[in-house]
DNA sequence: AATGTGCTTTGACTTAAGTCAAGGACAGTT
DNA sequence: AACTGTCCTTGACTTAAGTCAAAGCACATT
């Protein structure tokens, strides 16, 4: 499959002429990365953002203390680094290759230009954008009104609608970073769980988890429940 | 002024047209709130957005057990609301007007039909949306990878920027609210201010303050410095 | 099968920050 | 000047979550 037809399925281009998705494929440059490679760091100038063809982006940010909070893991389809194209200051966070990725970069000024022209590829972009910073609206929330419990559940029943898979998960990611992203450490984690196991909400099983008790996690998701 | 006077200096859409900023100024309604009145509600219809002529709003969300966590206070020239136009779904958050405030309300309809029009419109609308989304970066990364006096210095320096006023700083908003739009609790904040008064940093005076040791400041803000 | 390296779990301890409850301070009103 | 309500501060206590350190597992490699 060529560019410009992966181009015409991502949410940020579809719906456009598809001379436009030919033009996009022109500008567009590939580019890899192994795992663990840095693709930008905090302040690096935004001088485009990325498409990911294949692979999974970290997005995060580092305390003085070695500490990190990952944003957002990206994968195939997903874009990352827009921000940086229309605020024209540097990037806010780190991203870094958590596997073999292979990256489409559009160079800024290319793309500026494009959506200046193309007042639907802006549309779509908006709309992109809206809803990362809904995103980032309901992480706001949970770091600062909820504890590590609710955290968690909430983000199971995610991982489980998302994978429609009856109440079966499977990380496809470390503890250690979940820990990360949920805005917590290993050790806290892993606490966590086991309680949750203990009172039958969950079944753990390495890095397969079970929902047993989907009510019970909404309830501490949402509702001020406790875990015991 | 006219509306579309007010329009023309606005960050939205400054560098447009002026028969841009005659037709914005024909489909905004002015609407008026009573301090303390609910401007939208999580949850509701995005029907359109909001730019502030004169007043103070709050956005915000609430935990099940009551606390509040404040995302942002917009004052006069900024917008707010803009998300659920381009996502579609509903607002996420609540807004109330902290002030006897006077707004100007664009329906999503027409507005999405003059940005897809107007290619410097939507690219204004872009940056508006980065730069809140670098914001929230930031947001997060205190909530989650700083403390309370780290985030409170922080705070402090940035007002004492934005005011440029040498080191004193008047604070325009309750100190239970300033709780809130750090993350944690009016006694938490209390405590920390006292403390940094204790060590010399601040000189504190009702909702005066004054800054003593910038650099002290700077060392708990963004090294991991303690507040002893 | 044995070794090693990198996760994950568990335990004992510390600490930052929240809760609850009681006073103070202050501004506006009568 | 006394009153009232709101906001702010302080103290004693509790608790969630982090730190440090030691095993435990699991998987890949030799």
């Amino acid at each position: 499959m060529g560019i410009a037809d992966q181009l015409a399925v991502n949410p940020l281009f579809e719906g456009l002429p598809s001379e436009h998705h030919q033009t996009l494929a022109r500008i567009a440059m590939t580019r890899s990365y192994q795992k663990g490679q840095m693709i930008f760091a905090e302040g690096d100038e935004g001088t485009g953002f990325y498409i990911i063809q294949s692979g999974r982006i970290k997005v995060f940010k580092i305390s003085p203390e070695g500490k990190e909070q990952i944003f957002h893991i990206f994968g195939p389809g997903e874009s990352f680094g827009e921000v940086a194209v229309f605020t024209g200051q540097g990037f806010p966070a780190f991203a870094e290759a958590d596997a073999q990725s292979s990256l489409l970069f559009f160079p800024r000024q290319a793309f500026v230009a494009l959506i200046r022209k193309d007042s639907s590829l802006a549309l779509n972009m908006l709309a992109v954008l809206s809803r990362r910073l809904q995103k980032f609206s309901a992480l706001i929330e949970d770091l600062s009104l909820k504890e590590v419990p609710a955290r968690l559940a909430a983000h199971l029943l995610y991982l489980c609608e998302k994978d429609l898979d009856a109440n079966k998960i499977s990380l496809d990611i470390s503890k250690g970073q979940l820990a990360s992203l949920l805005g917590t450490i290993p050790e806290t984690l892993s606490r966590i769980m086991s309680r949750m196991s203990r009172q039958g909400l969950i079944r753990m099983k390495g890095s397969h988890i079970t929902i047993l008790d989907r009510q019970g996690l909404k309830d501490i998701a949402t509702e001020g429940k406790k875990l015991t």
